[in-house]
DNA sequence: TTGACGCATGCCCATATAGGCATACGATGG
DNA sequence: CCATCGTATGCCTATATGGGCATGCGTCAA
């Protein structure tokens, strides 16, 4: 079987770096396509396609101006990810400073033989 | 191109949701690749291919223990992704409820035709 | 030394990209 | 009705997967 699709949820869309500037770039307003493209440096096609994806996991809506369409943030689906990733936070302040002090000693203790 | 490596990030590392349920898993604590495939089903192969990549993008530590190989959280990864989500948080409380409120009477006004 | 146990890998398959390029399509202006 | 602008798609390629299965390898017990 091949990787999940990035259509699949917010999790696959946003493996992409691309797609989460575009979205980061969202958050000041709507936006036409050509405009997001020129301003990543992408051409429009690509543009075109990543919008796509984010707007099948519903992370972006679009809407019709005239000869334009602009497209919008929808925020919502990245809340779950937030709230995963949340659910660790206390490993990464916890823990971790412990072993690292622990690695740090063994590295310490390799140099000075 | 294809898509980014699985490897690349943390980003990519977590798309996949059998890589999340490991690391959901190792928050209690370390544990042998052949326990964490038992409990959740899958093959000791895959499990040590999944494995393989949390622990190429750092959110996993492994340290011999005898015949056995435990593996550990490290979840300093996640920081990054739960910050990045973190930056559209007033998106999801605020905006949008007022976009489904208009959403829902288009809908109304359309059911009432 | 010989088995057995616990894992990691190699190899093969089917699938789904991300990107480029050309082009089809819908709306607007003449 | 036709030309043009702004976008979306189709097609083709190279690549990297996730999974299955068989097998290589290191460690420990007898």
């Amino acid at each position: 079987m091949a990787r999940a699709a990035t259509t699949s949820d917010a999790f696959n869309a946003i493996a992409e770096p691309q797609r989460r500037d575009i979205l980061v770039l969202l958050r000041a307003g709507e936006r036409p396509v050509t405009d997001l493209a020129q301003e990543l440096g992408m051409t429009q096609p690509r543009a075109s396609k990543h919008l796509r994806v984010l707007r099948e996991v519903g992370l972006v809506r679009d809407r019709k101006a005239g000869k334009q369409r602009l497209y919008g943030l929808d925020a919502r689906g990245l809340r779950p990810v937030h709230e995963w990733t949340g659910g660790f936070e206390r490993f990464w302040n916890e823990s971790f400073d412990r072993l690292d002090a622990y690695v740090q000693d063994l590295k310490q203790a390799g140099q000075e033989e």
